[in-house]
DNA sequence: GATTATGTTTGGAATTATTCTAATTACAGC
DNA sequence: GCTGTAATTAGAATAATTCCAAACATAATC
């Protein structure tokens, strides 16, 4: 597994930024989650990292998702009753969740949107993030 | 603590629905959810709920908890990193998170915002619900 | 280029949230 | 008042995550 120049170049600026050092193992644990997006748990990713490194360990990859979350490299999303999952997807999106197969879908939000999200909140509220989550059935299983 | 009597029906009936029985404990920690609306999670209603009924377990918490979230009575909320909370708010609404006071505070929904998010979403996807979650400064902890 | 200081990783123990299990208790229908 | 089923209880088990102390790696200094 190798780590594309643009994003090695953006992962050393981030850590550079906040005063901690690129790493074998934060360069390996952020390329993995660029590589196959399927939003895993530290215990996936764990498994996935140790395949090409095998002496890598779990609190590690704790630690380094918690950096790149940190460095917003990548972001944490929660579901209900389910460990923490992460994805390197920066762009504005919501999650969809299906119940049937476990899927997990990014789903592209407009600025127009948001806007109006941010536009609802109480006088004397500023929100410096929004978390959307949907729920239910994704195109493939349906009857 | 007292039950009121349209929640006291509202219980009953969603219980009958389901074909569950109305116990005491259940009645109880739906009591405690509407009366100090703080979105507290299982531990803090374990505490809560000793104070009048020092038997109650733990593990009844988490069934009753469960219960009402099943038969739609109470929402489960999760904050990234945090346990599960609970609310017994069943309006359409968000959750905006304080970083500073780590208070919860309930946001309003109007329905065409929530029309306007389900519409964004793939073709052939159907959501059975959104939640949403702000995270940022409430309007007491602005400088 | 060796030394030192600091940051990072490692493995395992500890903690926290939650679920499971088996025994007991409570209640609804007969 | 029985009987069967549902619910509660206490504690053990599990899962996710964090903490900790020792070892290691790297950057800065001499």
């Amino acid at each position: 597994m190798r780590l594309e120049p643009q994003y090695k170049e953006l992962l050393n600026n981030a850590l550079e930024l906040s005063g901690q050092r690129a790493t074998k193992q934060r360069e390996h644990i952020y390329a993995l989650l660029l590589q196959k997006r399927n939003h895993p748990t530290a215990e996936e990713v764990y498994v996935r990292a140790k395949e090409d490194m095998p002496t890598i360990s779990l609190a590690t990859v704790y630690n380094c998702l918690e950096t790149l979350a940190e460095t917003k490299l990548i972001r944490q999303v929660n579901f209900e009753r389910e460990p923490t999952r992460y994805c390197p997807n920066l762009t504005k999106h919501a999650h969809f969740y299906c119940r049937e197969s476990g899927e997990i879908v990014d789903v592209d939000l407009s600025d127009e949107l948001l806007d109006e999200l941010m536009k609802v909140l109480p006088a004397g509220f500023t929100a410096k993030h929004i978390e959307i989550s949907y729920d239910g059935a994704c195109n493939d299983c349906h009857d």
